[in-house]
DNA sequence: TATATATATTTTAATAACTAAAATATATAT
DNA sequence: ATATATATTTTAGTTATTAAAATATATATA
């Protein structure tokens, strides 16, 4: 029956998948421990750290999102003082969003809780992982 | 200067972290590809397949909801004829959530959109991955 | 130049998702 | 029996999200 070996993959591929799920939520959890931030406004703060600032869009993209939602995320963080709103010059129908100095401090105590040899590991396991992905997505 | 080496590390990570996250997302989006179920309504589906159905508490865990939440969640994948509640007969307070034979067929039309050896590849590289997480999380 | 059209974000009103706490039902211990 | 504990559901209220309209700016063209 050529159903059956499929099936077994199915399977295995139901339950990596998940375990996997598990993992990534724990990792962001650990990372996220103490900090009143909900995971998506840790994750957007990383992001903004990362690129440099985001345009609205860019962020309704990357969480897939409505621009609605956008604002209502970004005023959130605005009234914690961890980013803030930068009109272009050169098109002021565009807004950056970028970390203030408050934000920037944030980001980086999240990571300063690790001791360097455990960043160490951390950074070459994700980096491997970002390889394999490649393969299947 | 002690903090260089840690800053440099705590940006490579975070970059490889969101690669991963978007990652993750995309491959659950192929998953969900053409299904009118939203991303947890899908996991909540194979999580059920994997386990052979579920307490309402061990949803409520797994998801890190109420279990009100958990309830709302339940009644709708009930009304979409995709999973049905069965009372326990040695315990008659807890509710098992099972797949229905439609639940179940759905969860395989999931999977069957992927040909044979895509199939491989993806259970070969999750395991490796899931092997790699281990040593971070 | 004026006018139309396009783009980026915010506002608004309605809906959906979620929570905390009370209610219900069942089980266990004294 | 009675009290206490456990599992789920219900309820009422909050928060997050959406779709669509409003606002502001930019671009194209007649």
């Amino acid at each position: 029956m050529s159903g059956n070996k499929q099936m077994n993959h199915v399977k295995l591929i139901m339950s990596e998948m998940l375990q996997l799920q598990q993992k990534s939520k724990k990792f962001v959890n650990i990372l996220s421990e103490g900090e009143s931030l909900s995971q998506n406004q840790l994750i957007l703060l990383l992001q903004l750290e990362i690129n440099g600032g985001m345009k609205a869009t860019e962020i309704a993209d990357f969480f897939s999102v409505t621009p609605g939602a956008v604002t209502s995320m970004c005023d959130k963080l605005e009234k914690l003082n961890l980013v803030k709103r930068e009109r272009k010059s050169e098109d002021r129908r565009i807004v950056k969003i970028v970390l203030t100095n408050g934000g920037e401090d944030k980001v980086h105590e999240i990571f300063m809780k690790f001791p360097q040899e455990k960043l160490t590991t951390i950074a070459k396991v994700l980096k491997d992982i970002n390889k394999l992905m490649n393969s299947i997505v």
